[in-house]
DNA sequence: AAATACAGCAACCGCTGTTAG
DNA sequence: TCTAACAGCGGTTGCTGTATT
């Protein structure tokens, strides 16, 4: 439309707000209420242009707000509502009290989608891809070691499977490892979107999805409560492969039937009459949690605050005392 | 201790849809 | 019906604090 930002009139202040204007903006706001943006930099007292005031208190200042560190059901919701809705940020937020769509918005990009992306998920299209790990930090795992990759050669793609195992073989460094494996990655990032997602690595879901309905947690790490049967038989599949909302088929089927009835649908974190997120977001107790990067110990590492953000009351797991750690190593 | 790199986030930009005159 | 202003949205930028070298 060619318009000139209003921001463009000469005088009007921009960059970070101060005390004082917020105090303007707010007192103002408390006394006419929200809109009429154009106007109410003047007559609050403010060098600032509507659109600026208006975004201060959308996404600052508005009282109902919730600030701080996003809970685990936050972050759930946040995954699972973009696999459905994308970058519908405003859409998201209205789905999230006191959240604004640019926190959830920064958020994601900030947080999940790196998260995603360390963990071999296709932040876009929510579906693992083997091209997007870290694989030679994952065969340093002493969980995931030559034996298991063998083993679920029925799962991968057998290129992948191949340099993979070129990689645990090999007697040399772990940087010669991952300098070997980003020579020899067959599927490289810069591939464009089409063939990522026809590319053969892509996990067929619904083999393993059986084998990651039940879960236990250990150290801070998931397993299947299979992981040693009666057979004495371990699992074989990483732990990250064994998230369920990840590689469940019907998940994003499941939440689009309950997004799409706006009227009903409901954060777990509020009356969640109207949906079973139960149905959605799965119990620790009985499965995975989706994109957890606390159950991706792939190589040992995760942050604190990501360890934090898992760390609240929602996150408690039953772990039977016959369950020991050496069990799994 | 200083320099540099990185992460997080508030704020801005530019576009689109809606509304009022 | 047209036009301009408003309101809202998603993408991007740039500042600030922290971590690393």
């Amino acid at each position: 439309m060619g318009r000139s930002p209003c921001c463009d009139k000469a005088g009007l202040k921009k960059g970070p707000w101060t005390q004082e204007e917020d105090a303007k903006l707010t007192q103002y706001i408390q006394i006419h209420g929200p809109g009429n943006w154009r106007t109410l930099p003047k007559n609050a007292g403010l060098q600032r242009c509507g659109k600026s005031c208006r975004l201060r208190w959308t996404n600052y200042l508005r009282p109902d707000i919730k600030r701080g560190r996003f809970s685990f059901e936050e972050e759930e919701t946040i995954i699972q509502l973009h696999s459905v809705l994308g970058n519908k940020w405003s859409a998201i937020a209205a789905r999230l009290p006191g959240r604004t769509d640019n926190e959830i918005k920064n958020y994601w990009n900030t947080h999940i989608r790196k998260r995603l992306l360390k963990n071999g998920i296709d932040p876009v299209t929510h579906r693992p891809r083997l091209d997007l790990l870290d694989l030679s930090s994952i065969l340093q795992s002493a969980s995931f070691n030559l034996s298991n990759l063998l083993n679920i050669q029925t799962l991968v793609n057998p290129q992948v499977l191949r340099l993979a195992t070129l990689l645990a073989s090999s007697s040399s460094s772990n940087q010669e490892n991952k300098e070997l494996f980003l020579n020899n990655n067959p599927y490289p990032m810069n591939q464009n979107s089409s063939e990522q997602t026809t590319t053969p690595s892509l996990i067929p879901t619904d083999q393993i999805w059986n084998q990651a309905t039940h879960m236990q947690v250990n150290n801070g790490q998931y397993f299947p409560d299979n992981l040693v049967n009666l057979n004495g038989q371990e699992n074989l599949l990483p732990p990250y492969l064994m998230d369920n909302s990840i590689i469940n088929p019907n998940y994003s089927e499941q939440i689009t039937s309950q997004v799409s009835d706006n009227s009903s649908f409901h954060p777990s974190n509020s009356d969640n009459n109207n949906l079973d997120m139960g149905s959605i977001f799965p119990t620790p107790i009985s499965s995975s949690t989706p994109l957890d990067s606390s159950s991706m110990f792939i190589n040992g590492s995760t942050t604190e605050d990501e360890i934090e953000s898992y760390s609240g009351n929602n996150f408690s797991f039953e772990i039977p005392e016959s369950l020991e750690f050496d069990d799994f190593m």
